[in-house]
DNA sequence: CTACAACTTGGAGTTAACTCTAAGTCAAGC
DNA sequence: GCTTGACTTAGAGTTAACTCCAAGTTGTAG
């Protein structure tokens, strides 16, 4: 696969999958022997794990952290499990904090739908605001 | 209310409220005689609602945008409005993406465990990666 | 065999959102 | 009244994560 075709399958650019490669967010891609990169199943699922992670916060240097590990071998399931079992949990306070400002939003969409309907514009909640 | 009490209040630094401030993510801030941040209820109100909103990813544009608005008063009703959905479907789209990667790392942490135990490290998925 | 688009690299530039610095002002305690 | 620490501003600097650029190479279509 080429690195377009890549990009198209996960909607990126070129240069973030170079990058990602050049600071060890993947492990290095097989290439031709001209030296062009032809991602392999394996490399391709590298991509899609690190999009995913990436797309949930998952700051660059704990992928890097644990694609080092990996590369390490079998001694370093304890510590690889750590590494993810740390982004497992950055990502559940982001949830709490997602979903907290969801109910904000919905409570204050609904004022709005209330405002423009009636002309008046009014909070019950404590927030003094507005 | 100190700019101090405020930054300990949400666990934030000085520099961000002041910045908050003088690029309109909330609106201008109470001051004393001395030209000392004096804040009200209200200011801090709106410290909250930036905080939480910050929180969740919403950009540092859209607040201003949405105080801009608030300040020109009633007639920016549907506007406002318009700006708060727009966040919520950004968000909306965000929680969908961290629920995917929390997936995602429940099912690699739990195969840790097991090669933990077994010292065999597999996958059953489709993910061929490692 | 020749275009020519798509690839390569190393390194510089950009962006959003802070974060820090310098130089000065305010105010509480002695 | 003086010291001392917290406050003020304008503007420069930092950080993470890309994103772009220049100069050169590869590979496919005619």
């Amino acid at each position: 696969m080429t690195i377009k075709e890549v990009c198209e399958k996960y909607d990126i650019t070129p240069d973030t999958l170079r990058y990602y490669e050049r600071v060890g967010v993947i492990p290095e891609v097989h290439r031709t022997k001209g030296g062009i990169r032809d991602f392999t199943d394996e490399d391709v699922a590298w991509v899609e794990n690190a999009i995913c992670m990436r797309s949930a916060g998952v700051p660059v240097e704990m992928l890097i952290e644990y694609v080092r590990l990996y590369q390490e071998g079998d001694e370093t399931f304890q510590a690889r499990r750590d590494v993810l079992a740390e982004a497992r949990e950055e990502i559940q306070k982001q949830l709490d904090k997602y979903q907290a400002t969801m109910d904000r939003l919905n409570y204050k969409i609904s004022r709005y739908d209330e405002a423009i309907k009636t002309g008046v514009l009014t909070w019950d909640r404590s927030f003094t605001e507005e």
